[in-house]
RNA sequence: GGUCGCGUAGCUCAGCUGGAUAGAGCAUCUGCCUUCUAAGCAGACGGUCACAGGUUCGAAUCCUGUCGCGAUCACCA
């Protein structure tokens, strides 16, 4: 039983001895820094059971707590708020508890538990990846993390979508503009090579598209009748058809697009378990769309097209296969979904880290699973965010208005280069640990300012502001994480020891520290429940700052005694591993030094 | 137009299933490096929580409506 569970018990018990009233649940909070307490009891809910007045009420049942609980030292009571005072010996108690757990807030999967798949990322192949790929990628990433440590076992997966007609104009314009230049005769990363060709693809688009108008069409018609739009959609059917020299060139571009994103992920520090391709899957959903046509779920319309009539539900109608019996976006979704179930019997639900724009899609899609009867689509989440968008606006491949995410990432690691060379603070550092370093450094401060907003608002980005490095951020955190660090390696003595309670009195900073590493397990299965890394960037960022308030008010090895000086570096260092935990589940590395 | 999301300090954001005087950071201004790393600490300034109703002992939080911003409503993905 947690300590406010006994508690609440307590109170329980205290209002059934005073007002021989029953009451089935007790209202506590986090007691306000400007009243003496560490946790608050709320009379004022009780009110609707005892007539009286709060205060009274909170003094009888304050009264019966310092009685019958230990722990209870001292209570006040502020309108209709009983603080309770806890004693010292509590936490000193619950942190000796916790000391030595290095995992302590994660948990692990019981043996017959569900795993959940993760999808993230899931890109076209045809271009770079740029910054809302970023965001896209560190969400799922962490959240992925985060189930992991609130003791789920996870997958990570994708779904690459390798095929369709935005990869057929990257080949085009590279067969018929490309010279059979290569990543390697170029020198240019495979994803930045392909998507150069994306890019020329839409400005010989736009050439012919005026061409066409200046000879009279209508610009509706010229976009649809552009011949390199015909030949790109010509390229298509190739590709269907199985093509060989088409699948050759697909098989070839795609293969530099991968070697690319690799280096990205990489760079990023993400990872995939298993990956699944839309060349593969694309085909998939078509047995279960017959199955759904034998059960009633979906309709086939006179004209062969095959959908589903959400409306009951509130939703539209959707189509799930064309007339011509080839597969759509829904199609496929459905198809991979249970593939993927198929492929990996103890997943018992699935999150897709996908955009906002695609709400709609995910609601329905979802729905439909349901109606087709699969017992896991119940468990099925839409890890839902908002864009990343410029102040100019959306982000757009084809014209080149995008923050292409290994620009970013180097950039990020030049100017935390240059403030460090500024503080100067690295000697005895190589060059090579230096980089290392401003890498780590520079990734933490992208990942937390990413991560540290809520999932579903939107990011505005200005590439001009630059991303800070002081306050709250992850450079902030890193650097606390550093200084606490420097005080391990000085700390040349024995600290393993467990002090004894009895008669050790807490500084206010250290009973704050306690109190604020015994919210982590909370925090973390919040986090997992809310699929949101902000929950997590929010708590550590108070969890630093109150460290930084102790340490620059108490002296840590230069403490008046021995047991003072060996408690205080048993909470830093506990303080830092929970820093490092939390920012592993971020996905950013935490430095010795810097 | 229908549906969904968002709207909190000049800017960027917290604020859990309703609770005390709405909190941080950045920016501006004051102090603090002969003591463990000043990417820090201590403090000041800054708010009609978009607006209007409602529920409640109590609303930034829940409900309704209005306004603003965004997304979506394809035999595209």
């Amino acid at each position: 039983m947690s300590f406010q569970e006994t508690l609440s018990s307590q109170v329980k018990q205290a209002v059934l001895l005073n007002y021989n009233i029953t009451i089935d649940a007790v209202e506590f909070q986090a007691t306000r820094k400007e009243f003496a307490g560490d946790i608050t009891v709320v009379i004022f809910p009780m009110l609707r059971f005892i007539k009286g007045n709060p205060v009274q009420i909170g003094e009888v049942i304050g009264g019966y707590l310092v009685e019958n609980v230990s722990e209870v030292k001292a209570f006040n009571v502020v309108k209709g708020f009983l603080n309770i005072e806890i004693s010292d010996a509590y936490f000193i108690n619950f942190f000796n508890s916790i000391k030595d757990v290095t995992s302590y807030g994660f948990e692990t999967p019981q043996a017959g538990d569900k795993a959940i798949m993760v999808e993230y990322s899931s890109p076209n192949t045809n271009k770079p990846l740029h910054l809302g790929h970023i965001r896209n990628n560190l969400l799922g990433y962490s959240v992925a993390e985060i189930l992991k440590a609130s003791g789920k076992k996870v997958y990570k997966t994708q779904i690459i979508n390798d095929r369709g007609i935005h990869i057929c104009k990257s080949m085009l314009a590279w067969k018929r503009f490309g010279n059979g230049k290569t990543p390697e005769s170029t020198g240019l990363k495979g994803d930045k090579l392909v998507g150069n060709y994306y890019v020329k693809f839409d400005q010989e688009y736009k050439k012919e598209i005026e061409a066409l108008v200046a000879k009279g069409q209508t610009e509706e018609d010229a976009k649809k009748n552009a011949p390199i739009l015909l030949e790109a959609q010509d390229m298509l059917l190739k590709w269907e058809a199985g093509d060989e020299e088409t699948v050759a060139l697909w098989k070839k571009m795609n293969g530099w697009v991968y070697a690319g994103f690799n280096e990205t992920y990489k760079n990023l520090g993400v990872d995939f378990d298993t990956l699944y391709y839309e060349s593969d899957t694309y085909l998939l959903g078509k047995e279960f769309v017959a199955e759904g046509l034998k059960s009633g779920v979906f309709v086939k319309e006179a004209d062969g097209s095959v959908w589903c009539d959400l409306t009951e539900d509130g939703l539209d109608k959707k189509i799930v296969q064309r007339a011509d019996g080839t597969a759509v976006y829904m199609t496929q979704d459905i198809g991979t979904a249970i593939q993927r179930i198929k492929d990996f019997p103890d997943v018992g639900g699935m999150v897709y880290t996908v955009g906002n724009e695609q709400d709609y899609h995910f609601q329905v899609l979802f729905l439909i699973l349901k109606k087709l009867g699969f017992e896991w689509a119940k468990n099925l989440y839409h890890l839902s965010y908002g864009m990343v968008d410029l102040p100019s606006g959306k982000m757009k491949s084809r014209e080149g208005t995008v923050v292409d995410a290994d620009d970013l990432i180097d950039e990020m690691a030049a100017t935390a280069g240059e403030i460090s060379e500024e503080l100067g603070k690295l000697d005895g550092y190589t060059d090579a640990e230096k980089q290392e370093l401003y890498k780590v450094i520079g990734l933490g401060a992208l990942k937390y300012y990413i991560l540290k907003v809520d999932p579903k608002k939107r990011i505005l980005f200005d590439p001009k502001e630059s991303i800070d490095f002081q306050g709250n951020t992850g450079p902030f955190i890193q650097y606390t994480y550093a200084r606490i660090q420097s005080i391990l390696r000085k700390a040349d003595f024995d600290y393993s020891t467990t002090l004894h309670a009895e008669g050790k009195v807490l500084a206010d900073k250290e009973r704050e520290l306690i109190k604020q590493l015994q919210l982590f397990p909370e925090v973390v299965q919040n986090a997992a429940a809310q699929h949101s890394p902000a929950f997590i960037a929010n708590y550590t960022y108070d969890l630093v700052k109150e460290f930084n308030s102790f340490y620059q008010n108490i002296s840590i090895l230069g403490a008046d005694n021995e047991n003072d000086k060996v408690f205080r570096v048993q909470l830093s260092e506990k303080v830092a591993m929970t820093i490092k935990n939390a920012f592993k589940i971020l996905g950013i590395q935490v430095p010795e030094r810097m």
